[in-house]
RNA sequence: UCCCCGGUAGCUCAAUCGGCAGAGCGGGUGGCUGUUAACCACUAGGUUGGCGGUUCGAGUCCGUCCCGGGGAGCCA
């Protein structure tokens, strides 16, 4: 094929185009007809937010005869040459010579129209809703913020590690997995309920990973900084608008480090990869402040120029006692916070980011360090508004004696975890790490209400579909 | 899993007290001297989510199931 340009090199450089002919692909928005012999085609081939005005002169008998068959959804080529564009809305726009009509999309059964759809509707139709302006501009920005992802961390000197998807063990002592198997529900093991695992693939129980925070800890502690960036799976039967089974987490894990250090890393990442999209993404985070928050700028501002609010649990739990509002469910030292409590905090009275540090060491798992008043963990939760929590860290128990104390407690069988243990007792070192949720990140900087919009194919309960 | 709300044309929605099922957009046809969610006219399009019940009569009331949304719990 000859050699395209996206529509979005068109735009960075308008006067640089002008008068040049060009050769762009992409699919129909629109189609305006003017019966002086006139059709105009918004075409957008995804690399930008904008549309790109097509002028079709029908009195050409090369464009006279396409010019009807470019239905909204068509794939077209079109070459032409680009111009000042007399009419309002544009600066530019492309006069075509000769058009190549790759797909054909019947307007009888295209479903997208130049209306907004729900988003309930556009799920119905995950193969066709990346073309709509919204979902569009979510795949850009999820895509520029795993870049920056990647890009702030190799920065700071962090090795990218890949940690298993099968595991065997479940990180959080709690919440369901999804079980991998190679044997047949459908063909009962003709074995004993011990001897049905020796047929299977492994010869044990294994799952998808829940979290890659423990494997992480074992490069930390030989490579120093390392993070993950993966695929995460829960079975939990959670049917809300900010969970998924299948979602992407990013853990990074520092040797050497303790929870002021992992504080001001998550600071650091957040305040870099918000500046990152800030500068790059200028077009659809406008886009989503004018179509679905209207506070979106403002409160990504707030990250980029201030730092965040770090209070402790104990802090929080005052916090909450004196506010002038009554909540559903009482606040208790020692009870866990409501997500009507968070939204207090980060939305009401702070509005901003806000870190929750030192909670109780009951509410938290067995990892996470003990601290010296023997009743809390180092451990971290950051709040953010319109979200809630997206960032869940701490640093971890390295002291082997109070690591096996603590699994007591919760019970967990240390010789389940030997190997982790182990760790504690050659060359056990202070580390920590936390663990973001890319698709919370990706709501919090779009604005948008429903985590299952800011994921390409999401999968909940019941819903495994495309 | 629990609580609340909803399901009517391809899409977004209306339909008063139980009384003839509608509009806009989209589609088709025709018109319009450069349009901007173009505009104007005409037109096609319905098992009112499924099943059962009450009633002379049900989109509307009752029961039940299915599906969707919001909230809660769990968490990222």
């Amino acid at each position: 094929m000859d050699r395209a340009i996206a529509i979005v090199e068109i735009f960075k450089d308008e006067s640089a185009f002008q008068g040049t002919e060009v050769i762009v692909r992409g699919w129909v928005r629109t189609r305006r007809d003017s019966k002086a012999g006139v059709s105009f085609v918004e075409l957008n081939d995804g690399s930008c937010l904008k549309n790109l005005q097509v002028v079709l002169d029908r009195n050409r008998p090369e464009t006279a005869t396409m010019a009807e068959r470019l239905t909204t959804g068509s794939a077209v080529q079109i070459r032409g040459t680009i111009t000042p564009s007399p009419g309002k809305g544009q600066s530019i726009e492309l006069l075509a010579q000769d058009i190549v009509l790759f797909g054909w999309a019947d307007p009888a059964r295209y479903p997208l129209q130049k209306k907004r759809h729900s988003f309930e509707f556009l799920r119905t139709i995950a193969h066709l809703r990346p073309r709509t302006n919204t979902l569009g501009a979510v795949a850009r920005i999820r895509n520029r913020l795993s870049y920056a992802i990647h890009t702030f961390f190799q920065k700071e000197g962090f090795f990218y590690i890949h940690t298993p998807i099968i595991t065997t063990s479940d990180c959080e002592g709690a919440g369901d997995v999804f079980r991998v198997t190679t044997l047949d529900p459908t063909k009962p093991s003709l074995g004993s309920s011990e001897s049905a695992y020796q047929e299977d693939f492994f010869q044990k129980p294994t799952f998808l990973t829940v979290s890659g925070q423990l494997q992480a800890e074992i490069y930390a502690l030989a490579l120093g900084k390392v993070y993950t960036f993966g695929p995460t799976f829960r079975a939990e039967n959670s049917n809300t608008s900010r969970h998924l089974a299948e979602f992407w987490m990013i853990e990074p894990e520092m040797a050497f480090a303790d929870l002021n250090d992992d504080l001001a890393l998550a600071q650091r990442l957040l305040h870099y990869v918000v500046s990152d999209l800030l500068e790059t993404a200028a077009d659809d985070l406008q886009f989503f402040a004018r179509f679905v928050e209207p506070s979106l700028l403002d409160s990504l501002k707030t990250v980029v120029q201030e730092p965040f609010e770090v209070i402790t649990y104990t802090e929080a739990v005052e916090i909450l006692k004196r506010a002038d509002v009554s909540f559903a469910f009482p606040v208790e030292w020692g009870a866990d916070l409501q997500s009507e409590h968070e939204r207090y905090l980060t939305e009401k009275k702070l509005q901003r980011p806000v870190a929750i540090i030192d909670f109780p060491r009951d509410l938290k798992p067995f990892y996470m360090r003990v601290n010296d008043d023997g009743k809390t963990v180092a451990a971290m939760d950051i709040l953010v508004p319109r979200v809630g929590e997206i960032i869940g860290g701490s640093q971890r128990e390295e002291r082997r004696d109070v690591l096996v104390e603590q699994m007591h407690r919760k019970g967990i069988s240390p010789e389940a975890y030997a190997w982790y243990v182990e760790l504690r007792e050659f060359g056990s070192a202070p580390h920590c790490g936390f663990g973001l949720g890319l698709e919370r990140l990706v709501q919090f900087v779009t604005g948008l209400g429903n985590i299952r919009e800011v994921i390409p194919f999401p999968r909940t309960p019941g819903h495994a579909d495309f």
